[in-house]
DNA sequence: ACCCAGGGTCATA
DNA sequence: TATGACCATGGG
């Protein structure tokens, strides 16, 4: 997993999908809220909760940490572990709350605020890193199901290797550029629900291929 | 009637 | 450190 693979498996992807346009919400507050409903979850079934907290116009940190669980529960319902979900979004609003709201935060290094949005409970690695790429806009490259499914393809990684020694190899190998971060994760995703599906010898692997055929192409110049 | 989805926590060995 | 159980809805 090498710097001239990466890049050219983000070539290959882009010219294939197209620029996503990511993350889809409209402020950075909404933005955090997927990222937690989001967890081991469909998109659609997170929009339409999501949709229940606009209608109910609870998208909002100091009312979603006021809100009581059960309550919240009812709303967050269609995107699944809805008890589990309504204490994870009220534990992260009370603590953004608490933390001053998104100015203050801002203010922190990647580093630091990686380790608060860690300490606090139901934000796994993941999670946090959709944050910080994708409400704050650092360097930060997001491993997720796609991405080892993706890797392991190419055979490029093993695909059970701990969450960390993915990121850092990654973001060693590619340099700090939030913009590609940006894209190239919601190109893994857009690659992976449209055609890199979980059965072995899927149409996934067959643009897999065709990047290697490329990758080692450029190695015999 | 299965399998899967843009994970994380906790108990156990 | 590394597995396994658990959480739960909606689409294919």
């Amino acid at each position: 997993m090498n710097r001239r693979q990466l890049q050219t498996l983000y070539r290959q992807l882009l010219s294939q999908y197209g620029p996503q346009h990511w993350w889809p919400a409209d402020t950075p507050f909404e933005v955090m809220v997927g990222a937690i409903l989001t967890q081991n979850t469909a998109w659609t079934n997170v929009e339409r909760a999501i949709g229940n907290l606009k209608r109910e116009h609870l998208l909002n940190p100091e009312l979603i940490a006021r809100c009581p669980k059960a309550h919240l529960a009812v709303f967050l319902r269609p995107s699944g572990y809805f008890n589990v979900k309504a204490d994870r979004l009220k534990l992260f609003c009370s603590w953004y709350v608490e933390m001053g709201g998104y100015e203050r935060l801002k203010f922190h290094t990647t580093r630091g605020l990686r380790h608060r949005l860690l300490a606090v409970k139901g934000i796994g690695p993941e999670t946090a890193d959709d944050i910080l790429l994708y409400a704050f806009n650092r360097a930060v490259f997001v491993i997720d199901a796609y991405t080892r499914r993706l890797f392991s393809r190419l055979g490029w990684i093993k695909g059970d290797e701990p969450y960390e020694t993915l990121r850092l190899g990654i973001e060693r190998a590619l340099g700090g550029n939030v913009k590609q971060y940006n894209e190239y994760h919601a190109l893994i995703v857009k690659h992976g629900k449209d055609i890199c599906r979980p059965t072995p010898r899927c149409r996934g692997c067959a643009l897999a291929a065709r990047c290697v055929g490329a990758i080692r192409k450029l190695a015999q110049k």
